[in-house]
DNA sequence: TATCTACTTAGATAGATATCTATGGAGAGA
DNA sequence: TCTCTCCATAGATATCTATCTAAGTAGATA
């Protein structure tokens, strides 16, 4: 999947710092706070607070509010995952054939250089495509507020609201009294080959 | 070792490149030259030249000269070697030992995927282990409160008076007047394999 | 309500690096 | 020796990003 080897890059860039991999070994030990991170980096608290939103990025980290401070922990089952795909290297192997996965090549012809989408295709199968591509601009297990959704498919392409419907619509996000969330990719709408359900 | 650590944050950074990782994977189905590999992700030779050398810097990439030509070859053995390190990395990558070290192996079979207890061993020699990452979110050199005590323990199992009672028990925290610390490691009680005193 | 604390976000900057073009070097064959 | 091929190195450039300061937000407390 191409999907698979988006994450084992995006885990390997999170890694690639030294910063986080510290950050990575004290979270090891117990939980900390950002002032406490901090502290032990000697880094200043925003920047601790951009490494960790890239390691929550990946999902490696998770946070829990209490009060003021946000203590955060690690979460030892994506570094697992993790290492069982770097000893099987099927899924390297795949990602250096991504080029070769059919959905990559119908995705590259609808964006220009900048990443944007230069139009919305018409086929289903091809929309539906593009709809995981934009849906996986948005972090899991984040609150978004509708103009936020829509900030966030305008960096992508003009017509926010219809293509805000047709995640909604495949399933792919999720909506209650206007506050919208990625939906699990389990729960998507089945598609067949074709793009139909 | 901080060697250990700098080869770790070598391994990562050499695999945090798009290009690089599929490059891996090409020389995962077989040894590619320069030209091919150019070829195959539209760069030029010396992109890939530098690309080479950065995978040979860390010894993943083997060269094998052929008149003019370079064949280069992936070295699995040390994509396996990093695996190891990865896990085994006691300074930055402290919790990884969960896979190879067979108490992690013990307690990762207690955990759920939040990171909390699911249930208590009734095991003696399961419970030393899961006791041992319980009291390892306290911090050393600090006194708690017993509501502090409970409320650390019920973010990870909700039967904070049986397991507090169980750390003071096998002497991992000790109490006076009401006052929690964390025992220093070398007065717990001694537990031969079985876990028995 | 006002203030303090802990954190996040925005914006700027400096350093790293992925990529390119141009050039150099070494083996093979005439 | 001359030339061709394949690759490496040098240097330039543009993009990325780790870090900082300044400002904003939200919970806790008085």
């Amino acid at each position: 999947m191409t999907d698979q080897g988006s994450t084992l890059l995006a885990f390997f860039k999170a890694m690639a710092d030294e910063s986080r991999l510290r950050i990575v070994g004290f979270l090891a030990v117990r939980e900390r706070s950002v002032q406490e991170l901090a502290e032990l980096l000697a880094l200043k608290e925003p920047t601790v607070s951009h490494h960790l939103a890239v390691l929550r990025g990946i999902g490696l980290v998770s946070a829990r509010p209490d009060g003021t401070t946000r203590w955060h922990a690690l979460n030892p089952k994506v570094l697992r995952q993790m290492n069982r795909e770097l000893l099987d290297n099927k899924s390297v192997v795949a990602f250096a054939k991504s080029e070769v996965d059919p959905e990559s090549r119908v995705l590259s012809g609808f964006l220009d250089s900048d990443g944007r989408l230069k139009s919305i295709p018409v086929s289903r199968r091809k929309l539906v495509v593009v709809l995981k591509w934009l849906v996986a601009q948005f972090e899991e297990n984040r609150r978004y507020r509708e103009s936020e959704v829509n900030e966030t498919i305008q960096r992508r392409h003009w017509d926010s609201a219809r293509l805000r419907r047709e995640l909604i619509g495949h399933r792919m996000m999720s909506r209650n009294r206007g506050v919208y969330w990625r939906t699990p990719q389990a729960e998507w709408r089945e598609v067949d080959s074709l793009g139909r359900y």
